[in-house]
DNA sequence: AAAACGCTCAACCGCTACTAG
DNA sequence: CCTAGTAGCGGTTGAGCGTTT
């Protein structure tokens, strides 16, 4: 188990507070404290607990360390494509209700999934200089993000299928199985529990998708379940370097009520040439990076032309 | 090589809700 | 009903690390 403690606050030598009480990063030691006791006693009582357990620690320091860190259950590394998915979608039904979105993703805890939500999340509403609650930004994670993040998760299905047969259709049926929000892959379309429903036709097959290749274009590893980032620079690499392919018709989110598409879609049909914007050089905008970024920068500069056209 | 910068995420804070006495 | 203790939630912080300059 991983317990190097990262980022804390307060006191983060060993000295203790006037209370007596230790803050900051919790040491081996005490982990061990916390697990042994609660594999005994169970949970609960956190303030007698963490008396009890011998641990100079409040109990709520306790119950946060056991619940976010220690906890046997608890499900570590980057958050999958599906995981995405479903936060993107259980997000914009609850908003920042973080622990109920976390009891759709097991393993996940609250605070790891805000702490997505913030970092990359909000990341793009700001690259997008657009607020992360207006309908702007919403509707591009409607009609942009999650049916990127759909053909993505299809995609790795796909090559999931291919690598135990011999078979090379992209129309597979796949179950994603995330958490209680299950979402069922279907020929192209997308659907899961909560309601929500889109259609994707594939497009992107296992022939030009590395998406289930060990690496991208800047040699780390990527894995079929990883960030969406690497998205356009993955499509370089697999000499597809046609934007064209997201195709506005494709996706097809259930309840239309804005038709906020990616300019690559002609959506707009606004007369503006994307495609031939620095897609040679593969400019980014605004210092906005092609290697952590689920828009390219056709996205970007379509959007952020809208944005400030609204405001 | 190293300084500057940016990102991540563990841990804290303040607040509200709940519960037992 | 009131109060104190506890649990849990969402917001915020900042050390450590990786990347860029």
């Amino acid at each position: 188990m991983d317990v190097k403690a990262r980022g804390c606050r307060g006191n983060v030598q060993s000295e203790e507070d006037p209370m007596d009480l230790r803050r900051g990063p919790w040491t081996v030691e005490e982990d061990f404290k916390l697990i042994n006791y609660i594999a005994t006693h169970g949970e609960g009582r956190w303030n007698s607990l963490a008396r009890c357990a011998g641990l100079k620690r409040t109990g709520k320091s306790c119950r946060l360390r056991w619940l976010n860190y220690l906890r046997p259950d608890v499900r570590r590394g980057n958050i999958t494509l599906e995981e995405q998915l479903l936060i993107l979608e259980l997000h914009s039904r609850w908003g920042n209700r973080w622990s109920k979105i976390a009891q759709h993703l097991p393993g996940r805890t609250d605070n790891e999934i805000k702490n997505y939500w913030r970092t990359r999340v909000q990341k793009h509403a700001k690259q997008l200089k657009c607020d992360v609650n207006s309908k702007q930004f919403k509707d591009t994670m409607r009609y942009l993000w999650m049916p990127r993040l759909v053909e993505r998760i299809q995609a790795a299905a796909a090559a999931t299928v291919n690598s135990t047969t011999t078979t090379t259709t992209t129309s597979a049926s796949t179950t994603a199985n995330v958490g209680t929000g299950q979402m069922v892959l279907t020929h192209g379309v997308i659907s899961n529990d909560f309601g929500g429903v889109a259609q994707v036709t594939p497009s992107y097959t296992p022939e030009n998708s590395s998406t289930a290749a060990s690496s991208d274009s800047f040699g780390t590893q990527v894995s079929p379940v990883s960030d969406l980032t690497d998205y356009y620079s993955t499509i370089q690499v697999n000499n597809n370097p046609n934007p064209d392919y997201f195709q506005a018709s494709q996706v097809g989110y259930s309840d239309h009520s804005s038709s906020l598409i990616s300019p690559s879609g002609n959506y707009y049909n606004l007369g503006i040439d994307f495609q031939s914007m620095d897609q040679q050089n593969n400019l980014w905008l605004d210092g906005v990076d092609a290697s952590d970024n689920f828009l390219n920068a056709e996205d970007v500069l379509f959007l952020q032309q809208q944005f400030n056209f609204n405001m």
